[in-house]
DNA sequence: AAATAAACCGGAAACGTTTCCGTAAAAAAA
DNA sequence: TTTTTTTACGGAAACGTTTCCGGTTTATTT
C-alpha cells in the first residue's frame, strides 16, 4: 500500500539510511554481511527507489524527450521505434512530445524541458518553424539537443539524416530516364531543410537534362488534407499536366494517388509517382508505388546512440556534425515505361 | 548557465523562498504588489519550478505512462495521438514504453513504474501475458490503470475497447453473404482477449450460417513476421484452401496480400479478404481492402480522459466500466463477389 | 606497545519545491 | 485606548535520495 522507502528499510534493519543507500548501489565500503541482509529485505518488500527523489539529487533525470511534428506517419513511429530500443538498453525513459507541426506548441513543450526534466532531447523540427531562439535556448541551459530528419542547419549540434539532396537528384532521374519531361514536385512547407534539399536535387537534375523550368510545378502544401488535396487536383487538371510526380513526403503521394484516380488519370501510364516513404503497404498499392526509403530505424538508433554518448560522458559536449544515412530508391510499378 | 530557482529569484528580490514560492501560485496571502514584482523577474529569467523537486514534494508526477506491445502498427499510432492530444490539454507529461509483445519486458516496465514515477498508467497488454500479478501489484501500489483494446478481463479498472465479438462476427457474416464458404481466421495469439472475441464472433458467424468447422483454418501468427508468412502461405497452398479470409490485426491481412500474390491467387475471385485495420492505404491497394477500423484516435483519448477524471479528483478509484466503441466495417474491392 | 591503516557504519547536509506555523505590522472593532 | 482581526510575509520542516565528513572498532605495521 504505503510505498516502502530507504527509511523504511533502515528502520527494520536497524540500519543508518545512508548505510542502506550505499549497501543497494554496492557501495565498497559497507560489509558483506549488511549488504546481503539490505539486498535480501529490498527484494523482499520489491523496494523501488523514488525515482524524483533521486534525480533532484544527482541533477540528473535519466529521461530524454523525443519532440516530432506528428506520429501517425510511418516514419517517425518508426523512428520512434529505434529510440525506444536504444533508451531502453540504456536504462532511460522517454517523453513523447508532439507538436502537429505548430510552432507555438513546439515553443511552449521546449520551456517545460528546460529544468532539468530531460537530460537530453532528441527533435525533428515543425514545419513551420522559421527562427530558432527556443532551440538555442535550451542549449544554452545545458540540455544537448541531437536532431534528426527535419534538422535545423544553423544550430551547432549533431545531425542525423539522410541524403536529402542526392535522393531528390535521383528520384528525379528516375522520372527523367523513364520518360517523363513535366516533373512536378510536391512538399510540404518552404522552412524544412529537408524539402529544400530534396528540391534543390529537384532542381538540378531538370536543369542537368534540360527540362523546361518547373516554376509552377512546385506545390507546398500545408498541415490541411482538404487543401492539399485540392492544390493537387488542380495541378493535376492542368492542361499542361505534368507526367511525373515526385512526392516529398509519402502523405502527398497518397493524395497524389486519389487524386489522380478521381480525375480518372492513369498510372503510370499518363502520370508515373515517385515519393519518400516508409509504406509498408507500397508495394501492394494499385499501382505499386516506386519510393525512396529512408532507413528510419536506424536513424532513430544513430539520433539516441549520439545523443547517449555525450550523456554517458558526463555531458560532454556533442559535436557538430552531420550523420548521413542514404535512403535507397525502390522501383516499382508506379513509375514503370 | 546555471538554472534560475527560488532561493535565486529570493535574494534577487530580498525575499523569503517561501514568498516567492506562493507569489508564483498566486497565494491569497501574498501582497499585489510582491507578487507582480516576482512575476516580472521570473519571466525576465525565464524561471521554470524544478519539475522533480515538485515532484516530490507534492507527490504527483504529472505524468502518465502508455505502455503498447508495438508503435510501427497504424491503430497505436493514433491511439497515442489521442493520448498525447488529451495528456497536452491537461498539461501532462507523457512516458512511452514499448514491450515488443515481451511479457518480461513488461513486467520490467511496470516494476520502474511503482514508485511514484507516473500517476497514472495506459495500457494495452502484451500477447504473450497470461498472468496478470504485475498489473495487480502495480494497482495496488496506487497508480490507476486504463486499458485500451488490449484489454485485460480480469483486472477491476477501466478499460476502452470496440465491440471486437461483433465486429468479429459481422466480418465473417459479411464473406458469407459475399460468397465464401471455406473461411479461414488469422490472428496473433491465444492470449489476448481481443483475439478471442472476435474468434468467437467468427466461430458463432460459422454456427450461424452453418458453414462446416473450421478447425483447420484459423491460423495463430506470432510476432516472427516469416513464420507468419510461412503459416499462411502453408495456409493457401492447400488442396481445400479457403476462399475468404479474416484477418484479425492488418498486419496479417498483408502477408495474406503478399502470399496470395506469390501464390497467383486472386483477390476477390478467388480469395476474399476482410481485416481489422487502420491503414490509410486500404482504399490504394490492389484490390482496395476492406476493413473493420476501429476509432483508434477516438479510443486513446476516452482511455486517457477515464484516466485523467480519475486523477482530476485526487485519486478517486476507477470505475470498473467496459467502454466499447463501435468499429466500422467498410466494404472495398477484397470482398466483391 | 604504540602508531597507523583499514573496514564499516552513522549523522547530516543538500537537491528545489511546497506548506505548515508563527509573527510583526496595519487595520478594524471594542 | 485596548483588544481583536486581518494582511503580508519569514522560518523551517518535509518529500526521498545521495554523498560528504566523520567516528568507532578491528587489523596491521613499526
Amino acid at each position: 500500500m504505503t510505498n516502502v522507502n530507504l527509511k523504511h528499510l533502515a528502520k527494520e534493519l536497524n540500519l543508518a539510511v545512508s548505510t542502506v543507500s550505499r549497501a543497494l548501489r554496492d557501495s565498497y565500503d559497507i560489509g558483506e554481511e549488511t549488504k546481503r541482509k539490505v539486498m535480501a529485505l529490498a527484494k523482499k518488500l520489491n523496494y523501488e527507489p523514488n525515482p524524483y527523489a533521486s534525480s533532484l539529487r544527482k541533477q540528473k533525470s535519466r529521461t530524454i524527450a523525443v519532440i516530432i511534428p506528428e506520429i501517425a506517419n510511418n516514419f517517425f513511429s518508426l523512428a520512434i521505434n529505434g529510440i525506444e530500443e536504444i533508451a531502453q538498453e540504456k536504462g532511460y525513459h522517454v517523453l513523447i512530445y508532439i507538436t502537429h507541426e505548430d510552432y507555438n506548441k513546439e515553443l511552449s513543450i521546449m520551456r517545460y524541458l528546460q529544468n532539468g526534466r530531460v537530460d537530453g532531447v532528441l527533435m525533428s523540427v515543425s514545419s513551420n518553424t522559421d527562427d530558432i531562439e527556443h532551440i538555442i535556448n535550451l542549449k544554452q541551459r545545458n540540455v544537448p539537443i541531437v536532431f534528426f530528419d527535419r534538422i535545423c542547419e544553423n544550430v551547432e549540434t549533431a545531425k542525423i539524416t539522410t541524403d536529402d539532396y542526392e535522393s531528390g537528384f535521383k528520384a528525379t532521374e528516375h522520372l527523367i530516364q523513364q520518360g517523363c519531361t513535366n516533373i512536378a514536385y510536391l512538399c510540404i512547407s518552404k522552412h524544412l531543410s529537408i524539402g529544400n534539399k530534396r528540391m534543390h536535387g529537384y532542381l538540378d537534375a531538370i536543369k542537368k537534362y534540360k527540362l523546361r523550368s518547373p516554376q509552377t510545378n512546385i506545390v507546398f502544401g500545408s498541415n490541411n488534407h482538404e487543401e492539399n488535396y485540392n492544390k493537387v487536383k488542380k495541378l493535376l487538371s492542368a492542361k499542361n499536366r505534368p507526367d511525373g510526380i515526385f512526392a516529398s513526403v509519402e502523405k502527398l503521394a497518397l493524395t497524389a494517388y486519389h487524386a489522380a484516380h478521381e480525375l480518372d488519370i492513369h498510372i503510370p501510364k499518363q502520370l508515373k509517382i515517385i515519393s519518400f516513404a516508409n509504406l509498408e503497404t507500397a508495394p501492394l498499392l494499385k499501382p505499386s508505388l516506386t519510393t525512396i526509403t529512408q532507413p528510419a530505424f536506424e536513424i532513430g538508433k544513430r539520433a539516441a546512440m549520439t545523443l547517449f554518448r555525450s550523456l554517458d560522458k558526463k555531458n560532454a559536449p556533442i559535436i557538430n556534425e552531420t550523420i548521413i544515412l542514404n535512403a535507397t530508391l525502390i522501383p516499382r510499378e508506379s513509375t514503370r515505361k
